[in-house]
DNA sequence: ATAATATCGATTATCGATAATGTCTCCCAA
DNA sequence: TTGGGAGACATTATCGATAATCGATATTAT
């Protein structure tokens, strides 16, 4: 089921543990429900059961795994009335991410914009969801990371798992393939440098997610 | 330092140190740079590191505490910058908030809120700084709660552990004794009925904060 | 037959010990 | 004088074992 063997290079083992679940987890190896026993993990590994505890620890935190206390843990399943509720919020703060993070753009910054794309158009190509999904993350979480507010930032960060995971369980495939093109005018309006404009075409974009994936 | 005594009632041992260690730094008395170290507080509990470990682990999540790998853990330091930017957040997220719940609201929904604001009255009269502390985000989380919106809870139960953090550590006292004044004009606007206006005010009413607490 | 209880297997929660890591000091040589 | 390396110490990370808990099943009493 896992196959993967752990490295053990720098990091610790329960970061490597935590790792390669969540890796698991977000590219919907693990489904949701599935059980996820500490000593089951612990022997596949050859680790104790310390590092793993750790691992489950984390992945609890962020929402990936549920557990009742003595009852273990299983993957969490995701509604799509949650998957809604982070798409409203992405309304509201994604226009403010745009707009607090366009005076401070270069072109270089428009020039990464558009590798994103282009990659996400080689990943198509390829049939490559999983790469396409990392691109489209990256491309949105570039204003996250740029809008100058930590707060928001690390919400990004907590949805995007949420995000990218949904994604990756529910087959709504289809559109993928068009997905760089839907972004294209987004940089387009950037470069013009109306904030107000690019705020709303963010937040239409946003809507159109909603539309492609939970309608 | 640590007074208070494990009462090993229902919870897990790991969740009773966990809560204690949240309340001690929530409210002061675990001071920022402070240092965690497991063997010492599984010593005074007469417990294991285990659930020491586990607890630490959660707190450190949750952002209460900071630490690199073997190098231990203290009480985070939060900066203004940090907050200035969670009331950003806030700015954003609670006129949003405030306007989805409008209409779910009751009778008896504003009189618990008239309620928590008797009892701020109340704890300002006993100097309580904690209790003024503790109503004052019952009153914001109430439209949290109310607006339907999981992902919307979720952070604000992460944002009220900083912000209330931050006010119990800054002794920035002074206006809490009129907090509640502050906040009786906005259930008036709320049973007005009128959601644009009650967001407006919520706003104001935020950046307000901005400035009591960060000037 | 049915309800209450005892037992069992699986798994988590906790334990106490050992290994690994980082920090500090002190000593020595360049 | 100073830089760097050998230890000593403090602390975390990991380990493997035991205790506690849960759900299911078997057993007993009524």
């Amino acid at each position: 089921m896992l196959g993967n063997q752990l490295t053990f290079r720098n990091n610790s083992i329960s970061a490597q543990v935590y790792t390669m679940l969540k890796k698991q987890i977000l590219e919907g190896n693990l489904q949701p429900g599935e059980r996820l026993i500490v000593l089951e993990i612990a022997g596949r590994f050859q680790i104790s059961q310390a590092p793993v505890r750790e691992a489950l620890e984390r992945l609890k935190q962020e929402g990936l795994i549920v557990g009742q206390p003595n009852k273990g843990s299983v993957v969490s399943n995701i509604t799509s009335k949650e998957i809604r509720d982070i798409f409203v919020l992405r309304e509201i703060i994604e226009g403010f991410a745009v707009r607090e993070s366009m005076p401070h753009l270069d072109k270089d910054d428009f020039r990464y914009l558009e590798t994103l794309l282009d990659e996400m158009d080689e990943a198509a190509h390829q049939d490559d969801m999983l790469k396409i999904l990392e691109r489209d993350m990256e491309f949105h979480g570039f204003f996250y990371k740029r809008c100058n507010n930590h707060a928001i930032l690390e919400l990004w960060n907590h949805m995007r798992s949420k995000v990218m995971r949904f994604m990756a369980i529910s087959n709504r495939y289809y559109s993928t393939q068009k997905l760089a093109a839907y972004h294209r005018p987004l940089i387009e309006v950037l470069k013009s440098g109306d904030s107000a404009e690019a705020e709303r075409q963010f937040i239409d974009h946003m809507k159109s997610y909603k539309v492609i994936h939970l309608d």
